[in-house]
DNA sequence: CGGCAGATACGCT
DNA sequence: GCGTATCTGCCGT
């Protein structure tokens, strides 16, 4: 998706409706995207903040490829790398809606109910079997993809402020679809 | 159902 | 040392 390496927020709305895949163990684990958030190097809540480390390397690659992060001591969460190569961006995947291997997800995630199989980003990367295995993989090909779809119309577009920051809380970088049931958090 | 504490390990100061 | 782009269970209303 050329969109990708361009402007970050542009990118963020530009996933909403996309879908991302993890083949494992032959199960297509497949899911639409509805809530995403942007992290750009020039905003005190991403983690290009502080410029290039090891941890954040992959942020500063080229885009379309996965960024990976443990945190809490517990949980993944995953990014679609956006950008230039050189500039730290990333898209933050929030919540997904199962399309395809819904029981093996909800199997991933303790037998988890409804929503809560995939309503939270560290969520869906369990249900998806997302590990810092995946951190820094190509999503244009290989076992984790990310399927292009047509742009989402704006009016299906709701515009609100980060979840879990505490530095830049204002910015309005965080899109997710009107009424889909699988956002995180109204 | 809303609020809060606890879990738990890693990167960076 | 300290803070963390979170989740879950447990408590009270």
């Amino acid at each position: 998706m050329d969109e990708l390496g361009g402007d970050v927020v542009v990118a963020a709305r530009r996933l909403l409706g996309c879908e991302i895949e993890h083949t494992v163990d032959g199960v297509a684990l497949r899911g639409r995207i509805v809530e995403t958030e942007a992290y750009h190097q020039s905003d005190a809540a991403s983690h290009s903040y502080r410029g290039k480390t090891p941890r954040t390397a992959v942020m500063f690659g080229p885009p379309g490829h996965a960024y990976v992060y443990f945190t809490y001591g517990m949980h993944y969460c995953m990014n679609i790398v956006t950008g230039p190569a050189g500039e730290g961006s990333a898209v933050l995947i929030r919540a997904i809606e199962p399309v395809s291997g819904e029981a093996q997800m909800r199997h991933n995630r303790r037998d988890a109910a409804g929503v809560l199989v995939t309503n939270g980003p560290a969520k869906l990367c369990q249900a998806l079997v997302i590990t810092g295995a995946q951190n820094g993989q190509d999503m244009r090909s290989g076992p984790l993809r990310l399927i292009a779809c047509p742009a989402v119309s704006s009016s299906a577009i709701v515009v609100a402020t980060r979840i879990g920051i505490s530095h830049d809380t204002d910015r309005p970088w965080r899109f997710y679809l009107r009424d889909n049931p699988f956002v995180s958090k109204r």
